[in-house]
DNA sequence: GTGAAAGCGCTAACAT
DNA sequence: ATGTTAGCGCTTTCAC
């Protein structure tokens, strides 16, 4: 019942507790027969050793921190099974925890996280406030920052050009010839959200169309939020939806909330109103219709945190920022229009 | 950079590191001045308490290790969300691994954990084998089953009725008229999978149906596998599909794997071939059509986890089996036939 | 190649 | 109410 230590396997075998470490590290010579005996004794006495007592002298535990405002959104569950994939292999395990877009949460789990001497965080930010962020990497936990770029560069940071790829989906609908659009945006103070309003806007600007055209309303990043505003906002404009013949959804969960709400009230897509979408469906190719998206390529992004992260332990690491280059996915789900 | 210990606070503040211990604990009374001059000392050396020495002495890491087939799974990324939720103000932190239905990775995950001394590991095993978890319980780890059932009682286990559920299932297809059935099974070793065979089994025997009717192909509980293997044999047969007139796909992925092979090779649900799921689809709502399937309460079965979990830390806990009731959801994915 | 011993940062029994 | 001290299980320096 009682857990075997390395004292216990020591008195067994009949050498050191030195030795003994040596034999379960295997990063010191030790005669052939010694460590023969040794693991008999571990064997016998099924002895696993105790990271925990081991962390405290190593003062390294193993551990990454990834801190994300859902487990649940794929776009974060991909990065999580990609992560822990790859660094399995090298010792590492992954501590996932749930900001739900609350700063005062995440401020809760970057204690917990820095209490547990995580050796590296891995945060998507809910909130824009860098000063515990630096005051946690000064003290020796290192800090990667994804998806939500907070403007700094004291922290890597690996995500999508929020701003070009926004502009670029929004050009296919002016393109198909859509003026007023309905733009969906993310929490006021996610950085990815304000960057993918800004692209929409630019371009806009850019073909000469009145930004007084477009409405942009706050999705919160919720996909039960948006249902239930567009619910109404469908069915209140059944008719005419006040002339607005587009929606751009800025994340693929309040994608989710819109095209539900849709199929509720009967508005057919892209018949009745077009919509297009940052961040593609988890179940995209069997949604009907297919939604025209920018789809944010998830394994390169998660190679370039595993690499981040294993370069952190270089001595001469500088950070830098990594931009990965996303998809345009053309679905049906955009009408041409006059 | 260095990081202050509870010597560092004991020093600037005048007081034994007991005393500061205690504040830092809050068990034992201290005088409100000392508490005050010892906050006070903690907040100008910014000193966070290390949780690696704490869980060294006390024996307790606060830590809960979920191991999965992959997280990627909304049924499991859902029930990690809800743990996580409930335990996180409990001082919990969630460990998530996955297995990828290998239970070599596994045992490696098992390992992992039990070094890392986990409070608990709350597994849907890869493996039937439960010698090793057995061994890991005695050490002093706590374990609790979720949703793959071992047929043993030394741990709780948290899950559906496979066998009913399918059963139930079988019986929409039979009474819609539906004799030949595919049925989509997915590892075999998982338990999971062996139930819900003999449920179907069991329902159309009860329905004087004959077993060669069917035909149970494997599917490794993996969409893609299931992608490519039904594009064969949907286009294949896209004529009389051997007189095949409906689909039993016993998990979720392999749903999508179904959809995604009909929708190409243009097959319709249900006018061409009718399907069923055990489990539902994430986005659910928004898939056309609606797929009938056995909704699992993933809120429910994650209460359950909870429960367990916390109720394992007092001593005359004993190990009992909960199984969740799930729900029939009738979505437009059965034809009636004949 | 092996052993003795210090010490990582904390908690908790025991003393005062 | 506060202080002294042992020790959790391991790694690693320093001897031999």
């Amino acid at each position: 019942m009682k857990r075997a230590t390395i004292k216990d396997v020591s008195a067994l075998s009949g050498f050191s507790i030195s030795t003994v470490s040596r034999v379960l590290n295997g990063n010191y010579p030790v005669k052939k027969e010694t460590r023969k005996k040794i693991l008999k004794a571990v064997n016998e006495l099924d002895f696993n050793r105790n990271s925990i007592a081991r962390n405290l002298r190593t003062k390294k535990s193993n551990l990454i921190g990834l801190v994300v405002a859902d487990i649940k959104n794929p776009y974060y569950s991909n990065i999580a099974k990609e992560i822990d994939n790859a660094l399995f292999k090298y010792g590492y395990n992954l501590l996932v925890c749930n900001t739900d877009e609350s700063e005062k949460k995440e401020e809760k789990i970057l204690k917990a996280l820095t209490e547990k001497r995580v050796d590296t965080i891995v945060i998507s930010p809910a909130s824009n406030n860098t000063n515990s962020l630096r005051k946690i990497q000064s003290s020796g936990t290192r800090i990667i920052i994804i998806d939500r770029n907070l403007g700094v560069n004291d922290f890597p940071f690996i995500g999508s050009n929020n701003f070009d790829e926004s502009k670029a989906l929004t050009q296919i609908l002016i393109e198909n010839g859509h003026k007023k659009i309905i733009f969906v945006a993310g929490t006021p103070n996610a950085m990815t959200s304000r960057e993918r309003v800004s692209g929409f806007k630019a371009s806009l600007i850019e073909n000469n169309i009145k930004l007084s055209n477009a409405k942009i309303i706050n999705g919160m990043y919720k996909e039960n939020f948006v249902y239930k505003k567009m619910l109404n906002f469908l069915a209140y404009n059944s008719k005419n939806r006040n002339g607005f013949t587009a929606i751009f959804s800025s994340n693929n969960l309040m994608t989710a909330g819109i095209i539900k709400a849709a199929n509720e009230v009967q508005v057919s897509i892209p018949e009745n109103i077009s919509l297009v979408s940052f961040g593609q469906l988890d179940f995209q190719e069997i949604i009907k219709p297919k939604i025209t998206c920018i789809r944010q390529d998830i394994d390169t992004i998660s190679e370039k945190i595993v690499e981040n992260i294993l370069l952190m332990n270089q001595p001469n690491f500088s950070a830098k920022n990594t931009i990965v280059k996303d998809f345009i996915e053309i679905g049906s789900s955009v009408q041409k229009i006059r």
